[in-house]
DNA sequence: AGCACGCCGACT
DNA sequence: GTCGGCGTGCTC
């Protein structure tokens, strides 16, 4: 039964054929379709090459996707493809039928959805990788300008540096600077041939005895193909288990994919893996520049890379042989793309597993509440790691109540408790960690006084605050509220917009400790290259110590000698009119508390926040997944939210506001006669302004639906796909992460 | 997306 | 007369 599902869509290798279907390499609507070509016999053309040909006066390029031995078109009108520019094909039997999925369920453009499947680096047939190399000119007498701060701040990294590549300097200062500085004669550059990736070989093969219940969970996923989910505690050695499961695979001669969240995949987390397979991992991520992951992908394409470690888009790594796919944080949103070519990197694994005949496994200490259902329904199959290694006690949870601090006549952001236990961490040499939860900052209202936050009256969710007309609005329904000036339920007037920046946190503290070294860690101070590094090298080595920062510092880095977890303003991510938002708290707050006492010590967190009451709270501070996983289960029923319906979001923009409103209009009208003919299957239909309104010049318009009927998506596209326009762009997007 | 075609106003 | 503005429509 499991294997019965492979994609009823197909491809078509319809024997050799003078004819060619080819998916022309422009990413327009009004072509989105196979166009017919003659092929010479002089060219050995096959399926999934890349081809030149005339098209509409114009020679673009395009990808042949089937050989066929007759047209329906008048053969006269049929040209003749000018010549292959790949001399292999570049999209294979696999793709090719990825291709056709991904255009299905998540309404891509054929040539959208080949982009995500054959990168751009072997799309452009890359024959010679250079560097262009940047060093000082010292006979040039330029100054910058006082002001032109990235210029004196290139010229400074350079003095120390002697040299960089030009990629990385633009990295780092922006193209404009470093164009202006070649062109004022300041910096010279040379070209060279680039330099190729080291891969470390093995180093050690530390063969750690797995525990028991590591031991179950390895056999149960070698032995037999499935889709599995593992519910592991922090700490419970998650990453032994993807070893041993890697490594058994690749002993009879298959490969595995190991994905997991962009910030997670530090150096470190790699090294884990290098030092047991040495060359044989290729990691993609995006911090690569062209010529490295074309390199990469070479290796994945030649089979001397084995494995492939990356973040989000290297499920599409071309590894053949496929025994094994494993995905890290499972309930991370980043696995979700949420721009320009939208997928779901799960999807994807499930089809590539389905066709490999081969084995997923999902790993999370908080799955998400929808892939736990899957399991309780047996889409999955479950395997638990209860435990944390040695038994090592989970840390202790307290919690503040801030509305009280606050009505007590502490304004500032720390409750004495948590200076109680930074200074108890200081006093005996050990590490803290200060968390902050710095998405959503500003965008919603609060009393400050009982913590009330403002919500829907149709939906039960949170309203946001939409500054560009000063009114609250829900996200769901559109409906708009205006700005409280007193609260409701206990009548104060201090109601305020919510949020404490990672900079006034680093300030504070700093005043309360001053011999206390803190570093900070958040977008700002890791935009360049390696700061991340710099500053986890630092902290490490510094007792004691604190490290402030946001959702960076939740993830992927073990610091053994942190003792103490500070969350302020834990539940920012409550006031999301989203309805993860209370899973996405209860994963933050697991995660982050899960950073302390990893090794012998016992860690202890203290977590701010107005809501003490909160339900996610009490299941969080008792480490109690599965009865958090039943209270929202029930709530997703009742209110027939995901899994229990699928939620549409339509989203339209353009640069003309009057199109993008008559357009949403329009197909909001078409969608509210859907609605009446399937009065049972649509559960809500709303059309709004987007929470963003404009975005790079664009207007933002939105339909937001829940069908309980997922047939109902084909028809939900048809209408999509009949608004089509060249004045509009129209996305779809299913279980969206949010709603920006 | 481009690029031709075509239908109007303004101009050496 | 004809140069060029951009709206419309097509691309195997």
């Amino acid at each position: 039964m499991f294997y019965c599902i492979i994609s009823a869509i197909g491809h078509f290798l319809n024997g050799i054929g003078m004819f060619a279907k080819v998916v022309v390499d422009v990413s327009n609507n009004n072509i989105d379709k196979l166009f017919d070509y003659h092929i010479n016999d002089a060219h050995n053309i096959v399926v999934g090459m890349r081809v030149l040909v005339p098209f509409g006066g114009r020679k673009v390029e395009g990808y042949v996707m089937q050989l066929t031995d007759t047209c329906d078109l008048d053969k006269k009108l049929v040209k003749d493809i000018i010549e292959p520019t790949s001399s292999e094909p570049l999209i294979t039997d696999e793709s090719l039928s990825l291709i056709y999925f991904l255009k299905q369920i998540n309404h891509l453009r054929l040539i959208d959805a080949i982009h995500l499947v054959v990168p751009s680096t072997v799309r452009k047939n890359t024959k010679e990788l250079t560097d262009i190399l940047i060093e000082l000119n010292k006979n040039s007498s330029f100054a910058p300008n006082k002001n032109a701060k990235n210029q004196i701040n290139l010229i400074e990294y350079l003095k120390n540096k002697d040299f960089e590549t030009k990629s990385n300097l633009c990295k780092m200062f922006g193209n404009s600077t470093v164009n202006t500085l070649i062109n004022k004669n300041a910096l010279t550059t040379k070209t060279v041939k680039k330099n190729r990736l080291k891969h470390s070989s093995v180093t050690s093969k530390k063969e750690n005895t797995l525990t028991i219940n590591q031991q179950k969970v390895v056999d149960s996923v070698i032995n037999e193909p499935n889709f599995y989910l593992l519910h592991g505690v922090t700490g419970s050695g998650k990453t032994e288990v993807y070893k041993n499961i890697i490594k058994h695979f690749l002993s009879i001669n298959k490969t595995a994919i190991l994905l997991v969240p962009e910030i997670s995949l530090t150096p470190q987390m790699v090294q884990n893996f290098t030092s047991w397979f040495g060359e044989l991992v290729a990691v993609l991520h995006s911090g690569l520049n062209d010529g490295e992951k074309f390199d990469e992908w070479q290796r994945i394409l030649k089979g001397e890379a084995k494995i492939v470690i990356g973040a989000r888009s290297a499920i599409f790594a071309p590894l053949k042989n496929l025994g094994v796919i494993i995905i890290d944080e499972e309930h991370d949103g980043s696995y979700i793309s949420d721009s320009n070519p939208r997928y779901s990197a799960v999807e994807v694994a499930k089809f590539r597993c389905r066709y490999n005949k081969c084995s997923l496994l999902l790993g999370s200490a908080t799955p998400n509440i929808e892939s736990y259902y899957l399991a309780q329904i047996g889409e999955y199959k479950l395997l638990e790691l209860p435990t944390r290694i040695n038994n090592n006690p989970m840390p202790s949870i307290e919690i503040v109540d801030m509305a009280k601090e606050f009505r007590n006549g502490n304004t500032s952001p720390f409750s004495p408790l948590l200076l109680a236990g930074l200074q108890t961490a200081i006093s005996n040499n050990e590490q803290s960690l200060i968390f902050i939860n710095r998405r959503g900052y500003s965008s919603f209202l609060m009393c400050r006084d009982c913590g009330y936050v403002p919500k829907c009256t149709d939906c039960d969710v949170s309203l946001a605050y939409h500054k560009e007309d000063d009114l609250l609005k829900c996200h769901y329904c559109g409906k708009k509220f205006k700005v409280l000036t007193g609260c409701p339920e206990c009548g104060s007037k201090n109601i305020k917009l919510g949020g404490v920046g990672t900079e006034r946190v680093v300030f504070e503290l700093q005043k309360i400790f001053p011999d206390v070294k803190i570093f900070r860690m958040d977008l700002d101070t890791t935009s360049t290259k390696n700061a991340h590094e710099k500053i986890l090298k630092e902290f490490e080595q510094t007792k004691p110590a604190i490290l402030v920062g946001t959702q960076m510092i939740s993830k992927g880095h073990d610091f053994p000698a942190i003792t103490f977890v500070g969350i302020l303003d834990a539940d920012l991510s409550l006031y999301f009119s989203d309805y993860k938002a209370t899973e996405k708290t209860f994963a933050l707050v697991t995660q982050v508390a899960g950073r302390a006492g990893r090794a012998e010590k016992k860690g202890n967190v203290v977590l701010q926040t107005y809501f003490p009451k909160h339900y996610v709270y009490n299941f969080a501070c008792a480490y109690d997944y599965k009865n958090f996983y039943k209270k929202e289960i029930n709530l997703r029923e009742t209110t027939k939210f995901p899994p229990f319906s699928t939620l549409v979001r339509i989203l339209i923009t353009s640069t003309n506001d009057d199109i993008a409103l008559s357009i949403t209009h329009d197909l909001f009208l078409k969608l509210k006669e859907l609605k009446m003919q399937n009065k049972e299957s649509i559960v809500f239909l709303e059309a709004m302004r987007a929470p963003v309104t404009k975005v790079k010049g664009k207007h933002r318009y939105q339909i937001v639906m829940r069908v309980l009927d997922k047939n109902l998506l084909d028809n939900i596209y048809l209408n999509v796909e009949s608004m089509y326009n060249n004045n509009v762009q129209i996305f779809v997007e299913i279980n969206p992460n949010n709603f920006s």
